[in-house]
DNA sequence: AGGGTGACCTGTCGGC
DNA sequence: TGCCGACAGGTCACCC
């Protein structure tokens, strides 16, 4: 469910709100994709300095140490003063001085890691090789071409690795080649400078534009205040097989690259 | 080192 | 109605 912007509208969400309170409680569910890394109960007495994100990741600044939350595919978040009785899926809980945060994730995908700064080889496992932030001043798009002149893979895959520039997941993908108007089986390498800054800015305008709605609200994606994203309302191919190309009527096409689904337009997007 | 594949886990949906 | 396979917003460990 979470790519970027579904990510950054759940950390503004909340990231105020729980911003200088003091953990009164930590409670675990069941097992996440990785280990918690210490006792909840050693979480008691800490303090929210401030919520962070680092491409999928949210960064909890604690007083010492920080948490680093990932909501994997169907993962989210709640913070309020009261909520209801924890489901089945309710795996991770803070009870903090101004409000209780909840991750719900039912396919467990997602973690809760707890590390001593982000130079802990924990942290740096999990972060130390994801690219730029793609609405970061570091996004380049000259260096953004260099990159992908030393890959081979199919461009779709190499944004989907998240090494060149994070956050920019299964739907986004789809959308941003779309609006570059590049086929998504062309070889990264194969991308000409003009494409690929074209790609470049079509990357920010898309992901601008679905922070701006909210994210896309799939299934069941919500923020942490419980609303829902309208950006699939706009999305051009993502889930559009055998529908009309909205630009221009072509019937949206679908294909597997790496075991994930990939729309097009045939149309629009060219080799 | 880059690239490809399987694995993790639960729910839902379409087809027979 | 029931069963079974395919698929779902991610990404890591493991091969070559």
């Amino acid at each position: 469910m979470p790519e970027l912007p579904e990510v950054e509208v759940t950390r503004l969400s909340f990231a105020d709100r729980i911003a200088g309170a003091r953990i009164e409680s930590a409670a675990i569910g069941k097992p996440l994709r990785w280990p918690l890394g210490l006792a909840p109960a050693a979480l008691q007495g800490r303090q929210v300095l401030r919520v962070r994100r680092r491409g999928k990741y949210l960064l909890l600044d604690l007083d010492h140490g920080l948490l680093l939350i990932h909501l994997g595919m169907s993962g989210s978040l709640a913070f309020a003063d009261q909520l209801p009785a924890a489901g089945p899926h309710d795996h991770f809980e803070l009870v903090t001085s101004q409000g209780r945060l909840r991750l719900h994730d039912p396919r467990r995908f997602g973690a809760v890691v707890w590390a001593e700064s982000e130079a802990d080889p924990v942290a740096r496992k999990l972060l130390g090789h994801l690219g730029v932030e793609p609405l970061g001043p570091g996004f380049e798009p000259l260096a953004f071409w260099q990159a992908l002149q030393a890959r081979r893979s199919a461009i779709k895959q190499v944004l989907l690795a998240g090494d060149i520039v994070v956050g920019v997941g299964n739907i986004y993908a789809s959308e941003a080649l779309f609006a570059a108007g590049i086929a998504p089986t062309l070889s990264a390498s194969g991308l000409s400078q003009v494409r690929a800054e074209r790609l470049h800015g079509a990357i920010r305008s898309v992901l601008a534009r679905a922070l701006e709605q909210g994210g896309s609200t799939l299934k069941d994606f919500s923020s942490a205040e419980g609303k829902s994203g309208y950006f699939q309302l706009e999305a051009m191919v993502y889930d559009r097989a055998g529908l009309p190309c909205r630009a221009c009527g072509a019937t949206i096409q679908t294909l597997r690259q790496g075991q994930r689904s990939t729309f097009f337009c045939p149309d629009c997007q060219t080799s």
